[in-house]
RNA sequence: GGGCGGGUAGCUCAGCGGUAGAGCGCUGGCCUUACAAGCCGGAUGUCGCAGGUUCGACCCCUGUCCCGCCCACCA
């Protein structure tokens, strides 16, 4: 291992400590999950959701890796056996656009280098963006088991996925068949549903024209927003009950472009005859509506488009033409033939393929499905039963919907990026053969003039078998049988249908068990206003840059490299004017703990990220200060608390023993933000603001017991906060306690100590809390009026104050040393309470009361003034809390029906807010 | 069309039946030997709007208006 630099300069810089401590942690094996057959401990395993091999990691990754980060530390703390499977996803459709994108810099299409030398490409591809981005995940600080490292194209995963294929097709779940599909028109593929993105609310227009009876007698007029579609009518349907076209029954239309009659049909399901002219246009092959209805009549499906979108040989006089421009020319013919009949506009939604951006047109197909419905039930059943817990749980209503809607999975693509379709079609007979292992002959008559299926399988296929293929199934292994099922899938709510349903299903097809007992769902990582992080905009911010630091000219760089458009730029330039310091991993993974992970929005700051940077300088300077007083001492943390009798040690431990409570609460109910901000406030406002502040008189006092006492809680109270905000901020919380002195048989790295718990490592001391409060409220009353009359910290106040309870009064007494350095005051007991009021004494000015019970004024104050304005805002302030509580004891029915704490506590407060009243009430008339 | 989430301090967000919170920002004073990436003070809210339930509502219910997202074959 590397030793730590022995001194401590004032500010902690994250850039050498962080790269060093992980290099510490992987050589040492920290990481690695244990196979061993002895080892009895409970096991915890998560399962990454595989970063897409398409370049770097975005902040969306940063925050998955932190969340699941805290989670597998937490756990390996807390003596879990715990494996957190790394992994890269393939991401078929997603890396293949992206290697074609740069094929078309370089002037060629994937046709120009053929399949296999394009493959070959992408994996040359993937070789560098997966190389950086498991050296980005490294870079979070993430402990992952890296030996076990999977792609989802390794050769076990290929095994994986082609048992998984073979028997769902042996089981019937898989078959293939023609049907309407979503079709990508730009990567020429086709898309399952969920890769459709639907843009709400287009302006479009609503076109009307005529069909002329085939008769030669009248017209049915339709309405149409995609008038080309019009090519591959066959039919006009109308609903049998319409009265109005009673006289059309049986009768055609004739097509005024191409040579075909097109029948009129009577169909109860289709028309609406409140919607329109009651008449519709049928158009089988393009419209899923129209498909249905189609297959209800037998109606003849003409496509009519190529596959690139333009039209095709059916299309008559309009072949060629791209299909928007058909659009156009469609409706210039139908007008010179005299056939429109008006348009408007009318609002609609399009389908959009998630990936190219493009329209989606439905067109027939044939393709390969699974059959979603049985394995769907089983699914719906484990999350209604609770063996699967969904959080945020609102997301379970959701989650419920779309299974119990589930369409059938189209799963083949038309792309060269992916697993291969294990099919093989015979050019002898019509017997197509899928088998685990390529054949040579057809399955069915035995010839060898086989071809295999040209198209790959969705990404998400492979995806969906992850918690398991990663640990050896299909195989009977034992790392399967150890970890499996893993325990927390930690994913962004954007992927609940794509991929944490499919686990579900495909984990309870395959292994008989559910894949995970709890799925936690992250919000999308937006920029600070709120808007998602785009290349275009501009708004990306890379985590890298965050870590290391980069100036104002990289960054602008950067994103002019990745396509920023100038509004881009000069939103970066304005909010980053100065780039970004380096403000290390710790500081970020910090950033993102404490935004609230049910919400379903990160809006990311840069400024937020610099407070957990200050924060991170905090810890390492109260470390410093804390290391500092000890040196010379033999005092080393120890795991057993220590039991001091000062107020100020029995408060400290009763304050950690609160934020522990909390933040074991808070990661164990997967609130991150609510434990770590626990740990934040324990560290920043109580242990460096009050405890530190107050272990200065302590430990420069005489008392050699005290300054025993002092130290050891000191130490015990760094040593432990340390531990529990480990998980969250792994490298600096190392790189201090490497320095902490220590017990004898102290491990080598605070990454493999025991997780902090409430009962054992602090104890609650609720007589120390409100003692202190006494001593808090004093310093803090005496702080404001040093302030409010600006009397300087170097003019000593000289307080005079009274307590008639002997509680509080032995408390000051105690602490008079403390109060006194904290501050900067002189206390002198006043026997008598009445020469605090009495304005011909000193006191003539600052009256101030401190708490109930508690006394003090202030004879030098300087400026009458002010102090009437404060007195009299406290004044105004008291009396409106008065009056609220008052208000309530007031009713009758409070007083009946509320539980007696609630009345008690109002009884209480009520007196309290008095007898505040009147003390400056007497303050202000002594003035 | 259906569903989900949100509207709380200038900004970003916690809270959720018993007297409104954080971070950042703003503001006054401090280079007090752990920390100026800091310390000590201070100001700031009709908790979207309207009803209702309740002794009591930011919190529960109903309605309503905005904003965002998801699902849906809306000719």
């Amino acid at each position: 291992m590397s030793a730590p630099p022995d001194e401590m300069p004032k500010q902690y810089s994250p850039t050498e400590s962080e790269a060093r401590w992980y290099e510490f942690w992987e050589s040492s094996g920290f990481f690695a999950a244990s196979e061993d057959p002895d080892d009895t401990r409970p096991t915890y395993t998560l399962a990454i959701p595989p970063p897409n091999v398409t370049g770097s990691l975005h902040m969306g990754h940063a925050c998955r890796t932190t969340f699941e980060d805290v989670l597998c530390r937490h756990k390996r703390m807390q003596g879990y056996n715990t494996l957190w499977v790394p992994g890269i996803d393939h991401a078929g459709i997603a890396t293949q656009v992206v290697v074609e994108r740069q094929l078309k810099k370089e002037g060629l299409t994937r046709h120009d280098l053929g399949r296999e030398k394009f493959i070959e490409r992408v994996w040359e591809w993937k070789a560098q963006s997966g190389d950086r981005i498991l050296e980005q995940l490294r870079k979070m600080g993430a402990s992952c088991d890296w030996p076990r490292t999977k792609f989802t194209m390794d050769p076990d995963m290929v095994r994986a996925v082609r048992e998984a294929f073979v028997r769902l097709y042996e089981e019937g779940l898989i078959y293939r068949d023609t049907r309407l599909v979503n079709w990508d028109v730009a990567a020429q593929t086709v898309l399952s549903d969920l890769e459709v993105e639907q843009e709400e609310n287009v302006e479009g227009t609503m076109f009307d024209f005529a069909y002329r009876l085939a008769d030669g007698d009248g017209e049915v007029v339709v309405s149409t927003t995609r008038p080309e579609t019009m090519l591959g009518d066959t039919a006009v349907a109308i609903h049998p009950d319409d009265r109005r076209y009673f006289h059309l029954h049986g009768k055609y239309v004739r097509h005024p472009f191409v040579d075909r009659l097109i029948p009129i049909v009577l169909d109860a399901e289709l028309v609406d005859v409140e919607l329109g002219t009651g008449v519709v246009k049928v158009t089988p092959a393009h419209d899923p509506n129209d498909f249905a209805t189609g297959k209800r009549h037998g109606l003849e499906e003409i496509n009519i488009f190529n596959l690139d979108g333009t039209m095709n040989e059916n299309t008559g006089p309009f072949q060629g033409l791209d299909r928007f421009e058909a659009r156009k020319a469609v409706e210039i013919e139908l007008s010179n033939l005299g056939l429109t009949r008006g348009n408007k506009k009318h609002m609609m939604t399009l389908p959009r393929s998630q990936r190219s951006g493009t329209i989606v047109e439905p067109m027939i197909s044939t393709q390969w499905f699974v059959n979603m419905t049985p394995l769907a039930d089983p699914a719906i059943e484990v999350v209604e039963d609770g063996t699967i817990q969904i959080l945020p749980q609102e997301w379970t209503k959701t989650y419920f919907h779309w299974l119990h809607n589930i369409q059938d999975w189209c799963i083949s693509r038309q792309l060269w990026w992916g697993h291969p379709i294990p099919a093989w079609y015979c050019e002898a007979c019509d017997h197509v053969t899928v088998a685990r292992e390529d054949p040579s002959a057809c399955a069915g008559c035995g010839g060898s003039q086989i071809r295999q299926d040209e198209d790959v399988l969705d990404t998400w296929f492979s995806s969906g078998l992850w918690p398991f293929s990663t640990l050896g199934w299909p195989d009977d292994t034992f790392t399967l049988r150890r970890f499996y099922p893993t325990q927390d899938m930690e994913t962004g709510y954007d992927i609940l249908f794509f991929w944490v349903a499919r686990m579900v299903m495909m984990g309870l097809h395959f292994t008989g068990k559910v894949p995970f007992t709890r799925v936690l769902l992250a919000g999308l990582v937006t920029d600070e206003r709120g808007e998602k992080m785009s290349k275009v905009k501009g708004n990306v911010i890379d985590p890298l840059d965050v870590i290391n630091g980069a100036t104002l000219a990289e960054l602008v760089q950067k994103a002019e490299a990745a396509g920023a458009k100038k509004a881009g730029i000069k939103y970066l330039e304005a909010t980053y004017p100065d780039g970004f310091v380096p403000y290390g991993a710790d500081a970020l993974r910090m950033t993102l703990l404490s935004y609230s992970p049910q919400s379903r929005r990160i809006a990311l700051s840069i400024k937020r990220i610099e407070g957990y940077r200050n924060f991170a300088n905090k810890l390492w300077n109260a470390s410093r200060y804390a290391l500092m007083r000890l040196s010379d001492s033999q005092t080393v943390a120890s795991q057993t608390r220590p039991e001091p009798k000062s107020l100020a040690n029995r408060w400290v431990l009763s304050r950690l023993y609160h934020a522990l409570d909390v933040t074991s609460t808070g990661l164990d109910a997967y609130r991150l933000d609510e434990a770590s901000q626990a740990l934040y406030h324990f560290v920043w406002d109580e242990f460096c603001d009050w405890y530190l502040e107050m272990s200065k008189p302590a430990l420069d006092g005489g008392d050699a017991a005290l300054v025993r006492e002092t130290e050891a809680t000191l130490v015990h109270a760094l040593e432990t906060v340390l531990r529990a905000l480990h998980p969250m901020m792994p490298h600096i919380t190392e790189e201090i306690w490497q320095r902490v002195p220590k017990w004898g048989e102290a491990p080598s790295s605070i990454m493999i100590t025991r997780f902090p718990t409430a009962l054992i490592d602090a104890k609650a001391d609720r007589s120390a809390e409100r003692a202190f409060e006494v001593v808090q409220a004093f310093v803090g009353s005496t702080r404001t009026i040093r302030a409010e009359h600006d009397v300087p910290k170097s003019h000593p106040m000289r307080i005079h104050w009274h307590s008639a309870e002997d509680a509080k009064r032995s408390v000051l007494e105690a602490e008079r040393a403390t109060i006194e350095t904290l501050a900067r005051c002189e206390m002198v007991f006043e026997a008598d309470p009445a020469k605090l009021d009495d304005p011909a004494a000193h006191f003539k000015n600052a009256a101030v009361f401190v708490n109930p019970g508690v006394r003090a004024a202030v004879p030098e104050v300087i400026d009458t003034d002010k102090e009437r304005d404060r007195l009299q805002r406290d004044l105004k302030k008291i009396e409106r809390e008065l009056g609220a509580v008052e208000k309530k004891l007031g009713n009758p029915s409070f007083l009946e029906r509320a539980p007696e704490a609630v009345v008690e506590k109002s009884k209480r407060d009520a007196s309290e807010l008095r007898e505040k009243r009147e003390r400056l009430e007497a303050a202000l008339n002594s003035l």
